[in-house]
DNA sequence: AATGAATGAGACTTCATTCAT
DNA sequence: CATGAATGAAGTCTCATTCAT
């Protein structure tokens, strides 16, 4: 009965309330781990930071991990949104130009906030999310490879899961490893790398 | 002046067993590392596995950092030594073997002690060594880069810095997934690997 | 005015949820004292348990303290009212069949509700109950006093007050720890328990 | 080796110093209980007032508990010690000296440092020493039973289980409550109730 | 009155490091 | 040099209680 007495505004107001605090404790998590560090992260400075106290914190997340989780969760899944509408459209196009937009996609990802993912990409390991990207790994090798499925005829022949591999993890470590850890960030330097990464997955494709 | 005749004897043996002492520390955090993980390896602990006092932890590593980092720098040079000489090698093979073997030392390298390899990568940006990695790798781009100055007519017009990032950046990330991530064993896997790796690789030199 | 002639029946409706919400705290906190202890005992926990929310909980009683001691108040009604009535025969009764009988209301009290009785007995002192714990135990003492006051001929001479002391913590004992601790529960152990602790304390007495 | 070179003056020398921090953690737990109450014990308030670190508790106690429950067993075996002597003496007397050498002995014991085995009294089933306790109260009723084994001439027909437990949970009680909660401490009230003691006991024996 | 999000003091515990012996 | 007891800052987390809605 007393449920069902609730009114709705006073439950928006609570849940608005609760939205904001966890937004709040993402966003203080994010920045500590950019600015300070994963050591500089406890959960009081957290707490600090996002203006709340570290009761909240911990009414929200069971601990510091499963923050740390959810910040790299909640990163991926933004990353996807930015770069699922791309992909869909390679899909179509011939394979020199669907794999262009499928790096150009990849080196997107990466700038979505650089400094943010590298250190997320770090703290994979110990936060437990390492058999979460195996799965988020996996279902790119097959979509990569259902891809080359469709267009077989225009590649050598090869084992497709194995090229597959091949593919997403060059595209996945070049880009990686210039936007992140080379910081390139000419227009000209992604360009080229854009197009060297390109060669080297159609070349190998089409051998 | 007595004193003086004995110094050299007795050094020794005091040398000999502080080189003991370190070898001992060095794999009681190794072995700690790759069964119990990061967070159990507490200097305490690393030096009761080792079998001495936590002062005589201090004495020879000034930080658990320098610990984890002189692991680090022990397990690099293994892999060096067990590479060298077959990189050497390369050196004046056709483009093709040269490659070829360039991916089978990469793989090698990854099988020295894959678990310990893993966890050190995991834990490199923790120890402050990303510069030293970053260091490793430009020296590799650029023995790669003079490979390629080498064998400039057999391949395509390229910035070779350019190409050498790409080389040596999807060959470490091919064979750092396969083997750590994936855990392939079986001789057929790994020849495939090594096979279209290298095709890889080659296709995108000689285009 | 109207207001006012409806002020009746709403204030009973009121107290009557007053009542329940009272009711539903005090079974919650019985059940996690039983069911799971102390330590999980917290408000919020309590709360929740009993359907409402921890600020309704603080509505009716000013702290958890306030709430153990209530319920330990209210098992002791509970107790006091299941044997009054037998001790109030008692009285009239010859020695033995007295004695006989307060031995029977204190096992019938300890199996009211055994589990809670004894978590309660415990957390007595940590409740800051044990002042109120003594003026009940004076109580009976002084009831039983007077009970041998008007028996004094059918007892050796004794000093009333140290004599009731005696008696009524030795039956207070016998059965607490048979029935909470020994779980004493077939129909024979329990008449011989009964038996013994009535020839203790008669024999005491007219020893 | 090196172990072997430990020299012994050395070795005593940590081990004593470990020995004083020991008895220092414990004597500061029974300080605090004492006088401030299992609430105020904190192990950092704990530490300070032993003069050590918190490190140090934690060196010697893996928890809280633990301490307290090391508390518990140090005064339970102190007061052991202080009535053993005396109940081997009472096995040889006859039965109303044995059991007033009995009822002595259970005094003395409640007298040791009455305060802190009050308060120690109330800790144990936090503690997790009820089944320790259990135990300990099962061999008193053993002995006991054994000693009416080799008095049974001198007693009437019984049980002997069921009466050792009457009589040791009676002598127990009522030396509990009358030493702790009523805090008799006038040598002719004590006496008095040692008298009153005895005579319930042995009349319940010899009927 | 009821709700439940928020609070924050403070509890427990760990661990890199020091230092007397 | 080795030892290992001692240190204590700092981190994680809980929970009785408050208060805006």
């Amino acid at each position: 009965m007393a449920a069902k007495m609730r009114t709705n505004p006073r439950k928006s107001a609570a849940q608005e309330r609760s939205r904001l605090t966890v937004k709040a404790l993402l966003e203080a998590t994010a920045r500590i781990l950019i600015r300070e560090g994963f050591d500089k992260a406890s959960t009081n400075r957290i707490a600090e930071v996002a203006g709340v106290s570290v009761g909240s914190l911990y009414q929200y997340f069971p601990s510091k991990e499963a923050l740390v989780a959810a910040l790299i969760d909640r990163h991926n899944q933004e990353v996807m949104q930015a770069v699922q509408g791309e992909l869909a459209e390679a899909v179509t196009l011939p394979m020199e130009q669907a794999v262009r937009k499928l790096v150009a996609a990849a080196v997107k990802a990466h700038r979505i906030d650089p400094k943010l993912h590298r250190v997320l990409a770090e703290q994979i390991p110990r936060v437990g999310r390492l058999e979460k990207l195996a799965t988020f790994n996996r279902q790119n090798y097959a979509l990569f490879a259902a891809y080359l499925e469709r267009h077989r005829d225009e590649i050598r022949p090869v084992d497709l899961g194995l090229a597959a591999f091949v593919c997403v993890t060059s595209i996945e470590a070049l880009t990686h490893t210039a936007v992140l850890h080379h910081k390139i960030v000419s227009v000209e330097a992604m360009a080229a790398l854009v197009e060297e990464t390109t060669r080297l997955v159609v070349g190998y494709l089409t051998g």
